[in-house]
DNA sequence: ATAATTTAGTTGCCTCGTCAACTAAAAGGT
DNA sequence: ACCTTTTAGTTGACGAGGCAACTAAATTAT
């Protein structure tokens, strides 16, 4: 057996370890991961085919630019997993009657099948993740989320 | 103009944007940038190099797999890290006395400047990030946090 | 009417993270 | 002692994300 001292019993590491952009770094490998798996087992999509998905589905016809405004993912990035959707058939665009820089996306129906067996499964998920935990803290939690996201963007840090 | 609706008011849009994954996929996304943003300017090294360095420089000395089981970080990541900050003479490895398979890392002089300027001023950031926040609300976000990972690692979901 | 700016979306490039395979050394079992 | 398993760390291959350059169309300004 080796006798290397107990590391994280160190107080500075304890200290690092409160950084919050590490803390939510790591929590954001965790639920990727599980996220990840659940919907690669349940229906065979990313976790970012998947974000797409849901909004298209949840706002039945969205614009790129709409998606991109409201995920805050990259430009690229939507395109290039909104490409992957319209060639797995479960995406179709339109063009925009008057505004032809414009496409509309809807679920094909299978991409509807997609978003209702996902759908439910990843609320089940929300459900047990949120289940030892109590509405009210689940509520800051979320207020504080707002609430870093907008210091994060303060350009004078 | 154009006469899309707006989208963000639909309410299963609005559900979907309180899933736990998508917000601290996003939050994580900002504090990451600014982060990056700050180190970059401040020291010129990565988010991962820097995080390296703050452990190894809290621990005085440790391995790299004290440092991958702390962190929660990638092996292949770490070890990569590492080596970058070997070559830029940041970190020095020591082979460990008994064990040939173990080094120690600790900071080198120049290792440790740039832990003395960057700390600081990530406190700061720290600060500024929570100051529009109470401490008791940090304290909950913490928690939740905590309950999170552990909820996201719980295989049967 | 035309030039300049803005917006929508695509693509290429490069970096970074992840996974798996691999080497080497140590520990444990028989 | 010898074989097996575990642990430490490295490396290669690959995919995904992020940035910026680019095309094309619409809007605004002159």
């Amino acid at each position: 057996m080796n006798e290397l001292p107990d590391i994280t019993k160190a107080t500075e590491l304890k200290q690092l370890s409160s950084f919050l952009t590490y803390r939510v770094s790591r929590l954001h490998g965790k639920l990727n991961a599980q996220a990840t798996k659940i919907l690669s087992n349940a229906v065979g999509i990313t976790l970012n085919q998947w974000r797409m998905i849901a909004f298209i589905g949840g706002a039945q016809q969205i614009t790129a630019s709409q998606l991109i405004s409201i995920t805050a993912l990259d430009k690229g990035l939507v395109s290039r997993n909104i490409k992957s959707l319209i060639e797995a058939n479960y995406v179709v665009s339109t063009p925009h009657e008057t505004d032809s820089r414009v496409h509309l996306l809807r679920l094909t129906a299978s991409g509807r099948k997609i978003y209702e067996t996902a759908l439910p499964r990843m609320r089940r998920r929300q459900a047990d993740l949120r289940k030892n935990i109590s509405a009210d803290d689940i509520e800051t939690f979320l207020r504080v989320t707002d609430a870093l996201e907008a210091a994060s963007e303060d350009r004078s840090s």
